[in-house]
Order: C-alpha cells, then sequence, then structure tokens
DNA sequence: TTGACATGTCGCGACATTCCGATACTTTAT
DNA sequence: ATAAAGTATCGGAATGTCGCGACATGTCAA
C-alpha cells in the first residue's frame, strides 16, 4: 500500500444513525423546548405551568410539548383539566447534563 | 403560603444561556455535519476528505465546515493546497459521546 | 505565466420552522 | 344547559436553512 498519510481509522456510523441523531437534535435546538426539557426532568408540570415558566401564550407551548411527544421525549397523562407531560427517553437525562455543563452551571 | 402542590425547585438558567444551548445545538444538528466532528474527533482532514466521505460536492463542505468554524467548534490550517480542520471546542467529545451512546454502537 | 487543484464566497430557489390569531375540543363548576 | 378554564389544531405570514451553480481566491508545478 501506498495511499495513506495520517489517518487510521474512520469511525462507524450509517448515513440512516446520522439522519435519526440529527433529527433529535434538530428538535432539542430551541431555547423552549430546551427549558420544557430541563423543567420536566426535574418534576411534572402541565400546559399552562410551561408556558408560564417559559414566558410563551398556552397554545405555542402546547405546539412544542406536542412536537417533542410525537418524537418520543414525553408522554402526557390528562388530569382534569390540565395534561401534564413526563419524559420518556431516557437519554434526555444524559444530554442535558452535557448541555448544562457547557451552558450553565 | 397556600399555593403549591407538587413542584419542588425550578431549575436554573438564564433566557441568554438557553438562546446560546440552543444555537449551538441547532449547528450540530444536521447529519452531514455530526459526522464531520466525529470524523474530526478521531483524526486530521481536509475539506476535500471529509467532502468525499460524506457524498457531498467540495463547496458545501466547506460551507458546513467555516458555520462550525465560526461558531468556536473547529480551527482550521492551511497546509500548502489543503486546510485542515480540528476540533476546538473541548465539550464536543462529551456531546459526540452521548450521540452515539444513543444512535449508533 | 499558465494551468490545474483545493478551498471559499455569492445569489438564488426550494423547503422547513416558528409564531400568531382564530377556533375547536375537553373537562369542571354553576 | 351554560359558561369558563385548559389544551389542541389549523391557516398563514415572516423568517431561516439547505444545497446548488457560478465564480473568486489561493497554492503548487511545469
Amino acid at each position: 500500500m501506498a495511499t495513506n498519510t495520517t489517518q487510521p481509522d474512520k469511525p462507524a456510523g450509517s448515513t440512516e444513525s446520522f439522519n435519526e441523531a440529527a433529527e433529535c437534535l434538530r428538535i432539542l435546538a430551541h431555547p423552549v423546548r430546551l427549558r420544557m426539557v430541563q423543567m420536566l426532568l426535574h418534576g411534572q408540570y402541565a400546559v399552562g405551568q410551561l408556558a408560564e415558566d417559559a414566558g410563551i401564550p398556552d397554545n405555542v407551548a402546547s405546539e412544542h410539548l406536542r412536537l417533542m411527544q410525537r418524537c418520543g421525549f414525553f408522554t402526557s397523562e390528562r388530569q382534569g383539566r390540565r395534561v401534564y407531560y413526563q419524559v420518556a427517553e431516557p437519554h434526555l437525562q444524559e444530554l442535558m447534563n452535557c448541555v448544562e455543563s457547557r451552558f450553565l452551571g
């Protein structure tokens, strides 16, 4: 062989995997959604509570939450008039730790 | 006090911090850029090599790389005709570990 | 200098995201 | 039944992103 110089071994990973990962990160990549994830990793909150915390209208909060529910981040449970969301994707905690260690704390 | 029910302590974090974090994640949230980060965490590569690896034209690869350079992920160094990029943001390794443990391996 | 290689920049069209107002749906209280 | 609170959905406007072709810049070799 007479070609290679410095690069030893290209890391593995299918195109499909990178598409999925990027899609997931795109969902997370919004300040309001990041805050919602952080909140729900610390306790139970309903749509209106998260909306007030983020300073946005209820319907916008609802849209963000349902987006994250569709991609598997959250599940929801109705209690009376309120709908409480909770974290369903276990890796969100680890990811949020990375983000917090870089940008907060 | 007569208001609170279940939520103990809202997690901290300024609006500014969440904006920064989200901006950073948006940069990362692209399959080609994710692959480039992974590659550059494993070795030295130039624009054309990363373009070929990702199966995209050179100028598109250049655009992705410069975007990530502008936000502090990479630095670049010219060697002859080629420009080699390298990881500059130390937290990228940790973040990539999270992503890989969830979507690859 | 001329030409080829490698990278960077610009403008544009196609597409996605975000937010908003209006409206509908669900549950509770009167 | 009616009204109100809480949540969800829809259409549209503004904005942002992506990839491309065309072109400009920088580097080396002949």
